[in-house]
This record gives C-alpha cells, sequence and structure tokens, in this order.
DNA sequence: CCCTGATTCGC
DNA sequence: GCGAATCAGG
C-alpha cells in the first residue's frame, strides 16, 4: 500500500472531520494502519487538529433484562465503489435460532446514543442488530460480550438462545409439576 | 483493558 | 518517506 494521493486527499477529509487515527486507518482499507495514518498526518503537517475535545469513543450498553422481538438480518456489504469494512466480518453472528416471539410492549430499548455503528463495532462488543438494515439508522447492541467473546451481550444472549431454555424449563416443569 | 496521539528510528 | 514499535496518557 502506498499513499496516492486519493489515499491522502480521503485520509485529510476524514480526520478534518474528526475522525481518530484508527477509524481513519480503518475507512481507508486494510493495509493502512493507525501508525501509518499517524505518521503521515505528521509528514503533512496535519498534527493539531481543532480539538481533540471530545473524545467520541464507542461506548459500552448495558441490557434491560426484558424480552425481545424477533430477528434483523444482517446488513449486506454495499456495492458501488465503496470500501467493504472489515468489520462487516464480525456483524455476522449466528441467529438461526433466534424465535420471533413478538412482545412490543416489552421490546428492548437500547438508547441510540449507546449503540454503535458498524465502523464502532468491536469483537467485545454485543452484535445484536437494531433497527433496519437499509436506513443510516441501523446499529448494533454494542453492549459488553462475555468473556469468552460470544456475539452477544448478556441480555441478547438470552433472547437468542430461548428456544433452548423454553425446552429445559419445559421439561423441568414436567419433572416437578407444582400444584398450588 | 479499552482506547487516544506522539515519537523514534531502521528500512 | 514510510510505518512498527514504543511511549505516555485518558
Amino acid at each position: 500500500m502506498s499513499w496516492t494521493d486519493e489515499r491522502v486527499e480521503l485520509l485529510r477529509k476524514l480526520w478534518s472531520d474528526g475522525l481518530s487515527a484508527s477509524q481513519v486507518a480503518a475507512e481507508l482499507g486494510p493495509g493502512i494502519t493507525r501508525n501509518a495514518v499517524i505518521g503521515k498526518i505528521h509528514r503533512l503537517g496535519l498534527a493539531e487538529r481543532a480539538k481533540t475535545a471530545s473524545a467520541p469513543r464507542p461506548r459500552a450498553a448495558k441490557a434491560p433484562r426484558t424480552a425481545a422481538v424477533g430477528v434483523a438480518a444482517a446488513p449486506a456489504p454495499r456495492g458501488g465503489g465503496h470500501v467493504v469494512h472489515g468489520n462487516v466480518a464480525l456483524a455476522f453472528a449466528p441467529q438461526a435460532l433466534v424465535v420471533a416471539r413478538a412482545q412490543p410492549e416489552e421490546e428492548v430499548v437500547i438508547p441510540m446514543s449507546e449503540r454503535v455503528t458498524l465502523m464502532e463495532l468491536r469483537e467485545s462488543m454485543c452484535r445484536w442488530p437494531m433497527g433496519d438494515p437499509t436506513t443510516p439508522e441501523f446499529r448494533f447492541c454494542g453492549g459488553k460480550s462475555p468473556i469468552g467473546g460470544g456475539p452477544y451481550c448478556a441480555h441478547h444472549a438470552r433472547v437468542a438462545y430461548q428456544p433452548a431454555q423454553d425446552r429445559r424449563r419445559a421439561r423441568e416443569q414436567l419433572k416437578a409439576p407444582r400444584f398450588a
């Protein structure tokens, strides 16, 4: 990889837009590291932006413990010359077993401010899709995934694997029926 | 531990 | 010029 005019131009834009070095690197695609971006920025004399003031860090969400509604499809990588971000790989999580049990009144609500975009999605974050994948408002839960690196936060894992829990519960109830 | 930018220095 | 390694910090 080398610094073509195109790359440098994009670098300038994204950097001046306030993106962090790692975010810019991600945007420029694999092959450009955070260090490469920082190095280039210094060589270009672009260091010192208007302000680093707000450290716009991806945040983690704490999940309410209510039930959720169903399934959303993972976003399809767009064509049109867009760079496919590496995080796309993270966005695919096993959801085949999710049963759509509509309980609108109990739908999980994660504040938009706590959700994360594909760009912000990290391996340690919950990949539960939220919102319409065809809109710009589409986000992922972003909550903390468990230590083992599971795809979902505690709450969404519970929702995702609900069928298994139902089966177990049903079995237990058969074994120990309660009267009064 | 997650992340940030800054600096150094061999290539 | 380039960027990995390292440093210093939140």
